[in-house]
DNA sequence: ATCGGTGCAAATCCTTTGCATTTCC
DNA sequence: GGAAATGCAAAGGATTTGCACCGAT
């Protein structure tokens, strides 16, 4: 359920069909989406919905922190805040989650800037494509 | 200076001074700069480059694994091969090194695939930006 | 001389934007 | 009712591709 942001970072004002159906996707789902994966998706409890739509809501989400983006060339979407990394396999770009020993960056303040947060990419290949 | 690659990989068949200019612009710079970057810089030594050329070298040294990418919308190049993280501003998107603690990733093998290789962003504001 | 590499322009793909219409509060 | 969100179509920006010519081996 999609609540009021009470922040000072962008506002979500308004709740929309659109948006909860995204979200209850994004969090239902184990795969890391891309845009154009949640809009083939969503479409089928909204016929109408535009790729418009799903690309303004997943940018939304993602300044409002309720989803992380794993960017590349098509970017991909992960509505599971709790720690853990990503694999990455080389030759069919799937990602999987990683839960294992995923707490071991300490690196709070570096010379560059404080630390907000972090993400970590494994690559290579994955067990279906050996 | 560029080597012939001896490995079964996509092979980087013939030196050309394009391939010269822009490993060397790489290893030679400390920003982290994109293909356009790369386009205008090395451009100045060879005025009739083209972007083409450009991306299609930078997407040859990625395969051969010459240089990294750090993927996003626009990617960005890094022909620093030791072992150290990004840290990524969210507001001026600049990408400044951090080698401080980075050898902590010991995972080899996971459930998912053997780990090849891995990459570790930080993100928060630079000093800079503050 | 051969065949891979390059330059150019056009094409492609992903994402964003402008605007009229709809929808939430 | 009024502001914000949506849908549509068109624009935008990054990267790739087709093809004729060039240049390294």
């Amino acid at each position: 359920m999609i609540t009021k942001s009470q922040s000072t970072e962008t506002p979500c004002q308004r709740i929309t069909c659109q948006k909860e159906i995204i979200l209850n996707y994004l969090k239902g789902v184990k795969i890391h989406p891309s845009a154009e994966k949640v809009f083939s998706s969503v479409r089928k409890k909204l016929p109408r919905i535009s790729q418009a739509t799903v690309y303004r809501i997943l940018k939304n989400f993602k300044e409002e922190g309720k989803i992380k983006e794993i960017p590349s060339q098509v970017s991909h979407y992960d509505a599971d805040l709790s720690p853990h990394a990503h694999f990455i396999c080389d030759k069919c770009n799937k990602i999987f989650d990683i839960f294992e020993e995923c707490n071991l960056l300490k690196l709070k303040k570096t010379k560059v800037g404080r630390i907000k947060s972090h993400q970590i990419y494994f690559y290579g290949q994955c067990k279906n494509c050996k």
